[in-house]
DNA sequence: TTATTAACGGATAATCTTTATCGATAATAA
DNA sequence: TTATTATCGATAAAGATTATCCGTTAATAA
């Protein structure tokens, strides 16, 4: 896991460079985001920062998702079903563990898809920008309580 | 790709084994899905269907993709942005190719991701039922039109 | 072939997440 | 300190998928 203030630091030098305001429920949101190795949803962050302001809206954490997605400073992960989970400590494409009984995210230590990337580029001519990776399973406890009843 | 009509009668089979009635309408949608190697959306099969018969409703699209995800004979490909896609002449999950220009997504040939899959469970303890892998860039055609303007 | 019955189709309402809108407020620079 | 706007908060709107309801029909057996 990266260093929580450092993350910090990086997300608010880069929003200052493309002149986004730091403000305080900005700054909370930021804060969770950077410290954060589960994978919060937009609701779990939401109910953190209202914590501390009480008044914030989901808007503002929506928005400000928005903003930290175009500087590339969170990695958005969309399923299909419920809500995005965002990963703002690791910003950068990697693959995710994902448990579909409780729902943990987890961040597995993988090689990278670095010769597969240029395997396809060279194959299909594509400009490959990014990419996404999940396993679905079930984790050790949830396997537990699976097989108890 | 594998042939249309064995998937057709490999997914009327898996069907019949499940109790569920093949239908008109349904028989249409399963023959689009047996057949495209598109990626079709929700919408595009819709479209398709009501050609052949007019009174579809969009509701029975659906239901029959939950009937063939429940028995596994589509392969769904949801996107936080805009509706689904969906994989029916290759139900089984593998890696995809997808241009954010204009929408298309390929099937590359890749080997597999067995490998990691083992790596994964060994060093986690999850068992891991599922996977995907998408590669998100720019094709050929969408690279030209845009270095044009 | 006909009767039976549960599943299905069509229409539409409801749900849920995310985005858009807009007046009020506050962060930033001069 | 003041002026300028980006941002906030509240809420409406959008968009995709699911739920509901009831008339219809496919599948099965008599
Ligand atoms: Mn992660
Ligand atoms: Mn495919
Ligand atoms: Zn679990
Ligand atoms: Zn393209």
């Amino acid at each position: 896991m990266t260093d929580p203030k450092k993350r910090l630091d990086q997300m608010i030098a880069k929003l200052r460079k493309n002149d986004f305001r730091i403000t305080p429920q900005r700054l909370a949101i930021l804060k969770i985001l950077a410290s954060s190795t589960n994978h919060p949803s937009v609701e779990n962050i939401y109910g953190k920062v209202k914590k501390d302001f009480p008044t914030t809206s989901l808007a503002t954490v929506y928005k400000t998702l928005i903003v930290l997605k175009e500087i590339g400073e969170v990695l958005e992960l969309g399923f299909g079903d419920g809500g995005n989970r965002y990963d703002g400590n690791k910003p950068n494409p990697h693959p995710h563990l994902i448990c579909t009984g409780c729902g943990t995210i987890m961040d597995p230590d993988l090689e990278s898809l670095g010769d597969m990337t240029e395997a396809l580029k060279r194959a299909t001519g594509f400009q490959i920008l990014t990419h996404r990776l999940d396993f679905f399973g079930l984790c050790p406890d949830c396997q537990k309580s699976r097989s108890a009843r």
